[in-house]
RNA sequence: UGGGGUAUGGCCAAGUUGGUUAAGGCACAUGGUUUUGAUCCAUGCAUUCCGAGGUUCGAGUCCUCGUACCCCAGCCA
């Protein structure tokens, strides 16, 4: 028995196909897809969505999933976010290979269809204006009212729709109903709207159409027309699922899938709703859709996130009907785990405090080795230079430390990382009383890091030779809001004022160990002690790397200093 | 009684047709290893499954009655 076999995780879905193709439905096939609007970029919700969907078809022979695109409303639909969709799909690692669909590609079929439904009394055309309509739906405990429209002739309303289409009304002047039920106790059966007239460019079909599809009649059809077997989609759409059932009842089409609804993903200290993102972007509260705080795929790609810690994470969280908020920590974990393993360390000084080596020769300059990766030697080394002047954080020395500071203090000796011991003597202050230098003195006989006299040391720390550093930014990114549940309906204050003003600060004087001028772009590494940082993509500190903090490591420190 | 859903430890979550001690992950705690207070390793962490009744030799799983929370009145998706 393999211990390693990873088991694939189980939740009511599988479950559900696992009958389906023990009973043989669907000849047994897998066939899902993942049908995103392009009016926004992706984020960390829609990676859950993907995940499962392109997943199941990974992981059932002969399984496929579809991209299609969901571009049935034109106004708020752009190439750019087609082109974003598909270059995200693809970094998270899947592949719909020649399956890209657009379910604009369906719209003379959708029309045709439209007309049968016409034909068989199922669907008229209505002339009550926006708010008539709206009169006339009913509430949630009132039945609705047919429209004075309702019992239009066959003849009449094919006629009424073909001149839609050919552009003889205004927007909103007419619509096509499905014919239902007024008085069913769900909104989605009251004679929903099947095709309204916009007359703007559409994306894809520019101005061919001036009547589209809605989504609950397009959403159905093209699963069916696409074969699909198993169309997941998020709990909201539970109400909608007897009308995607009701339009494949009416229409000869060749299959019909079962729509299945799970809990969208919800993360804490964060918000996932487009229309929030895009209300970040455009208040100009973040830097972009690509902000390495957003929760969009290209800022956590931007962020240092990989493809696989992201899918890991999508595998861990589980899938239910459940609505729950999952903790940041588990995707953070999920980062570190992935970085843990990949990348190497390297020594990065954030906030320096210069030391000066008082016993060690001026001038001179010594190459220490250091292992990229202290558990993994085929990582391979570098040398780092060492020097008289050297600096180290300024975090890793307190004038006067509790007692269980292990790192530098007055008379404190502790180990440089890779290089020697070295015990304070002397510290200078600026006029404002800071301590701006240490005055220390090496230990010859300790060079790598041990002593011969076998004497243990308590701490070590980190530290970059003042004069080989490499000076460039660094910049820190913490949760974008500093509330759990910044959306919640419970506060009073606006989300957007629970934005953590600390969510981003950058070091403009960090010193780097100078192999990391070649550092190239989306490059990740551990600074040690410190976190995991990835080279920025954008930009640049004069020609310089600026590197990002992805996460900070594990900090048990930290944890007991606030105790 | 508008309709549709969901309730298992701090956060997720397994628990196929009722059968002995309620998986696993995250978090947390303790101890060990360690030239990262990192990693890694070990151990601990629900007498109990929203509540109350009931059926049964036996119920998280079945029945009844409650409770809490989520979604729905776009010519958005």
């Amino acid at each position: 028995m393999s211990e390693n076999s990873k088991l694939e995780p189980s939740n009511f879905i599988r479950n559900i196909i696992n009958d389906d193709l023990k009973n043989n439905k669907n000849d047994g096939r897998v066939h899902t897809r993942f049908p995103p609007e392009p009016n926004g970029y992706l984020h960390i919700g829609h990676a859950k969505s993907i995940c499962l969907n392109f997943g199941l078809a990974e992981d059932y022979e002969g399984g496929l999933c579809n991209l299609r695109f969901d571009d049935t409303n034109p106004e708020k639909e752009d190439v750019e976010y087609t082109d974003s969709i598909q270059a995200d799909v693809k970094w998270l690692g899947f592949d719909w290979a020649d399956r890209l669909f657009y379910a604009s590609d369906y719209f003379e079929q959708l029309y045709e269809y439209a007309v049968i439904l016409i034909k068989d009394s199922k669907a008229y055309v209505d002339d009550l204006s926006y708010d008539e309509m709206r009169a006339l739906r009913g509430t949630l405990t009132e039945p609705g009212k047919p429209s004075p429209h309702r019992d239009r002739s066959v003849e009449e309303n094919l006629d009424l729709f073909k001149r839609m289409r050919a552009g003889e009304f205004v927007p909103g002047e007419r619509i096509l109903r499905a014919k239902i039920d007024m008085a069913s106790p769900n909104m989605n059966m009251r004679d929903p709207a099947i095709y309204r007239i916009r007359k703007v460019i559409h994306h894809k079909t520019g101005d061919e159409w001036c009547v589209y599809p809605m989504y609950d009649y397009t959403h159905c059809i093209s699963d069916a027309l696409e074969g699909i077997t198993h169309s997941l989609c998020t709990l909201e759409f539970e109400d909608h699922r007897p009308l995607y059932d009701w339009f494949l009842e009416q229409l000869p089409v060749k299959c019909h899938p079962q729509q299945i609804e799970f809990a969208r993903l919800n993360l804490n200290y964060t918000v996932t709703s487009k229309r929030k993102l895009n209300e970040l972007v455009t208040e100009g509260l973040v830097l972009g859709w690509d902000d390495p705080r957003m929760p969009t795929i290209v800022g956590m790609r931007r962020r240092g996130y990989t493809p696989e810690s992201i899918r890991d994470f999508c595998n861990r969280i589980g899938l239910t009907k459940t609505d729950t908020i999952i903790d940041v920590g588990v995707l953070e974990n999920c980062v570190r785990e992935d970085l843990d393993k990949r990348t190497r360390r390297v020594l990065a000084v954030l906030n320096p405090l210069k030391v000066v080596i008082e016993n060690f020769p001026e001038g001179e300059v010594e190459y220490l080795d250091a292992p990229y990766h202290p558990n993994n030697p085929d990582m391979g080394q570098r040398s780092l230079p060492f020097s008289k002047e050297i600096y180290i954080e300024q975090d890793d020395f307190m004038e006067d430390p509790p007692k269980k500071f292990f790192r530098l203090g007055p008379g404190r000796e502790v180990r440089l990382r890779y290089a020697y011991f070295i015990t304070c003597n002397e510290i200078i202050k600026n006029d404002a009383g800071e301590v701006i230098e240490l005055r220390c003195t090496y230990d010859p006989e300790t060079k790598g890091g041990n002593a011969p006299d076998g004497r243990k040391v308590k701490g070590t720390i980190h530290w970059v030779s003042a004069e080989h550093a490499l000076k460039t930014q660094v910049r820190l990114y913490d949760r974008l809001f500093n509330d759990p549940k910044p959306d919640s309906k419970k506060h009073e204050k606006d989300w957007k004022s629970f934005i953590n003003p600390e969510s981003i600060s950058t070091c403009d004087s960090a010193c780097l160990e100078p192999s990391l001028v070649d550092a190239k772009t989306e490059e990740c590494f551990q600074f040690e002690r410190t976190g995991y940082f990835n080279v920025d993509s954008k930009d640049n500190f004069n020609g310089k790397p600026i590197f990002n903090r992805t996460v900070t490591l594990r900090d048990s420190w930290a944890k007991q200093k606030n105790r």
